[in-house]
DNA sequence: GATGAATGAGTCTTCATTCAT
DNA sequence: TATGAATGAAGACTCATTCAT
């Protein structure tokens, strides 16, 4: 055996073959599984190379998933879990114009999510809702549905303040919010195909946004 | 369409692929294809179930397309080519105010793409877009930059005649294009999860969609 | 290709890679599997052994069954039948004194089933016993119930006619048949490691037991 | 027994394996192998279960045992000698009548072989005799062939003082022994699917039998 | 052309065995 | 000793593709 493994074989200080990383290696599998997942979606990605890539064997992940399928889910769960948390935390509510909730808003989704993994955990659940019915419903109740009535509930208070312009809020929401989610979504499509300096940066794309809704907003001065 | 692919250099006898044939198989097939595609992203579709929706024996579709990518090529550029020819044709410029080009180019734009099975076909592209990068740089350069100019002259028509405010005219397409895609897009994956009375019908949506570009579109009178 | 295939590759008379039996099949198959089930046991038997002996390929297995069970199932149904067939029609009634019934019963019974695939059978059911206890069930029904059912209305025959013995019919059909049902069992486990002359043979074995039970049986003259 | 397994030439220091080493742990494992062995059959107990049910971990399987086959040798081995042990001892020659001896060693045998885990070890070597030769033969010899000629002693002994009818000595054992057998075989194979109280009860098969065997062997008053 | 039986490479999953702790 | 995390070879099963009919 030691032929096979010509490394400093009467090493022992050296080179275990493995690690026990009970604590971190679920972490570890899915961070792995989520990268490949996103990359090449559900059924392309093999096991194989999520094991590769975490630096396990095939194996270790049947010790901490009980399958391909469990562990994406897991992998969605566990992603989406913290940006929702994230994003709560920073929209601590503040006594302020309703304008500058509005692009607070805008701008503080883009940073927990657009420009997070939450892009390419959308646009996977987007491609596999078919496949996990149970994930992409409970995408849309945590994430889509109340994400809506948080919008909607600025928009809401800055209409009865007379600082708005009287708007459907529902409506508001999906027309403001549609561009920053296709931008993110998109991106983890085409940005692989065209070098990066040929389209706008997120960065201006998202004041270029924000300026746009504020100008459609906000009651005449 | 054909100078994107030089491989004539390899054609033994046979027509291009994307040519129908005798009768209408190719299109059966195709058509067949696409339901299943979008139904189950490519991956997950069977061949055997393609050709049993379509009637044939499996070992017929090898007769028409040389690989399931080959069909999967095929089923995006026969369904795109016919929606892009439906959408120019109905654009037919018209000299009328810009407000009216607008309201006419969203409404088309629902008709001949975002009711139609473009919206699937969208889908399709953003999830397999890393495994076709050719179809997905394809679909970037037909579908959406000519889509986005076409809207852009528009706008720029409107701004130079006084009749919109002055905007960005790419910036705008992004803003609002973007709810119409993702209303389309995202039907494709949730509706099937939701009864349909829940949300709002598409025609609800696309009036107050419409609505609301012409309110922040327009000069003030 | 034909690199690796260096046999006549231009003889397209000779040597197809493989035929079309789909009538033959399943038997084939069923006869592969019904040989290695019987010596490796359920378990230890691979698809891949199966598939060879019955010289078509492991996916070929897969177009006649639907898995492995399925495949030991069918081996089972398939091998009882014929077998219980071969039986009631070798023990048509004939009116003759209940010794000779019993004689031919028995040695029926060997030729069916003691001398055939049976044994193999029934060794295997009772190992896998177990795992498919519906096949366990349709066994003992089926195979045993009906045997003893037989056996015993010959002794009641017998008995009422003053021909044998009082014997309660049932538990005398255990105490005839067990010696040749273990005598068949075993030989599946035990033949392989003795060679042959060491043992009785079957047929002293069959005429040996068929004089005790007559002498046990028959009224004193 | 260790006669038969030469293999001392690669000891390493530790004791043979069927030795009960430090505490009781070996007995433990085996105790809880066997069960499930019984139970499932070899191939489909998993090492798991086995350490479970000893309330030990995997690993220290290996710590005692060499592999799955060293445990399961060591079961059938453990198991094997003290069951033979006990049923010499129960059987030290008294004089009495062949007739009771008869009776004697049937009533002895089913006490402890048919109604103890001889009966799942008996099904465990038929199912696994294929894989375990060396097994096969051992049980055949040290338990099949010594029971029989003690039996046959008895035979003999009653025939030559005239208490037995003259029956082929060997023969007869067979004819004797086999159903008791076969039902203790079977009971582990198919009590599982048959509620008890459908079936003679083995204290009724044992009492029924002994009377069948004691009346067909005896000499006419 | 059309068929569908046959193929076999590719994947998920299991589990006996090893070894760092 | 004892543990149980990690391994990796093995095996069931799938399905795009081929090819005899």
């Amino acid at each position: 055996m030691s032929a096979t493994l010509p490394r400093a074989a009467h090493n022992r200080t050296r080179a275990p073959r493995w690690e026990r990383r009970k604590e971190s290696r679920p972490a570890e599998l899915i961070a792995a599984a989520l990268e490949l997942f996103v990359e090449h979606g559900f059924a392309a990605t093999r096991l194989d190379e999520i094991a590769a890539r975490a630096g396990v064997s095939k194996g270790t992940l049947y010790l901490y998933f009980e399958s391909k399928e469990d562990l994406f889910k897991a992998v969605i769960r566990e992603n989406l879990v913290p940006l929702l948390a994230d994003f709560q935390h920073s929209l601590e509510a503040i006594d302020e114009p309703a304008t500058d909730s509005l692009a607070r808003f805008l701008r503080t989704w883009w940073d927990c999510f657009g420009a997070t993994r939450l892009a390419g955990i959308a646009k996977l659940i987007l491609s596999e809702a078919a496949h996990f019915p149970d994930l992409a419903r409970f995408f849309h109740d945590e994430v889509i549905a109340r994400n809506d009535a948080l919008l909607a509930s600025i928009v809401q208070r800055g209409v009865a303040r007379g600082e708005l312009r009287p708007i459907d809020p529902r409506a508001a929401c999906q027309f403001w919010l549609a561009p920053l989610v296709l931008k993110a979504i998109w991106s983890n499509s085409f940005d692989a195909l065209y070098p990066p300096q040929t389209r706008l940066s997120p960065a201006q794309f998202l004041d270029a946004h924000i300026e746009f809704v504020l100008a459609s907003a906000r009651t005449a001065p």
